[in-house]
DNA sequence: ATAAATTTTCAATAAGTTTTGAAAATTCAG
DNA sequence: CTGAATTTTCAAAACTTATTGAAAATTTAT
């Protein structure tokens, strides 16, 4: 297989895999393109290789950013940004599970930590079944 | 707080939390109602506690027996058919590690041994950071 | 300061996903 | 078998999310 093609699967699969996973496609083919070109590219790079808008790209690589996966470069002499993303997978993995954490995670383990001091009778079926869930999610979670 | 307003706020945090994760959210929410209730429910019930279409609780619980996280019991003498969800968290966990790995990262890390093979020099940097990123990801998935 | 290049924003629109509800299929008791 | 109860299906509608593209804002070179 050719380099081209091979790189069009990768970049469409890896969209893919980001939809099952709470991500937009346009994100991850992004984090795709990103991860597999050597150097830094452009938003106009990225525009015409994935066929996308210039707000897209805007868009979803600002998103990449706050998550910490990739970069904005400046290039010596070039007025245009380009952008990098993290190479070492292991890297980009702490990253994203340490965001979807804070973003994700804490805020319900917060709510639920309230949940758990609800009012009621423990030895009525309902009230125990509810507080064992919660606590059960509770430790699970931290 | 009264058990049934914290039901209604876990429910709906739950169903929040699932459609960051590709659950959709009513899917997140019966399987929240199911892991609170400590007897089998039918799909009348849920029907009235979701507010929700009898076809879409049908849907979705099919879906969460697909995934193993609820099973279809009979009651002695009921005609209906009632539900129930496993509560040990630990367990919820696994079984869904389980089947994303199944449904989700084998099937990618099987495209991503096909498209290593990519023709080309190695000595080609855009050749040898996709090699490389790809070959970094299968590490890291297996 | 000026103007060209570039990036950002966001309302409108397009695309994708979920939900409904009623009809069809199935199950089950008598 | 018959018919009532229950479950399943799926096309249409509602809702949600993503994308475009053009205008506004910003940056930079001169």
């Amino acid at each position: 297989m050719k380099l081209t093609e091979a790189k069009t699967q990768f970049i469409s699969s890896w969209g893919a895999f980001g939809t099952h996973w709470g991500i937009n496609r346009t994100m991850a083919q992004i984090h795709a393109l990103l991860l597999i070109s050597p150097d830094p590219i452009t938003q106009d790079d990225i525009m015409e290789q994935l066929n996308i808008s210039r707000g897209n790209v805007n868009m979803n690589t600002r998103d990449l950013i706050s998550w910490g996966l990739v970069d904005r470069v400046l290039i010596q002499g070039e007025r245009k940004e380009f952008f990098s993303a993290e190479k070492d997978i292991w890297k980009v993995a702490t990253q994203i599970i340490k965001e979807r954490k804070k973003r994700e995670l804490d805020p319900m383990l917060k709510l639920l930590g309230q949940l758990e001091k609800v009012d009621g009778d423990k030895k009525d079926k309902h009230v125990k079944q509810f507080v064992d869930t919660i606590g059960g999610i509770r430790k699970f979670g931290n």
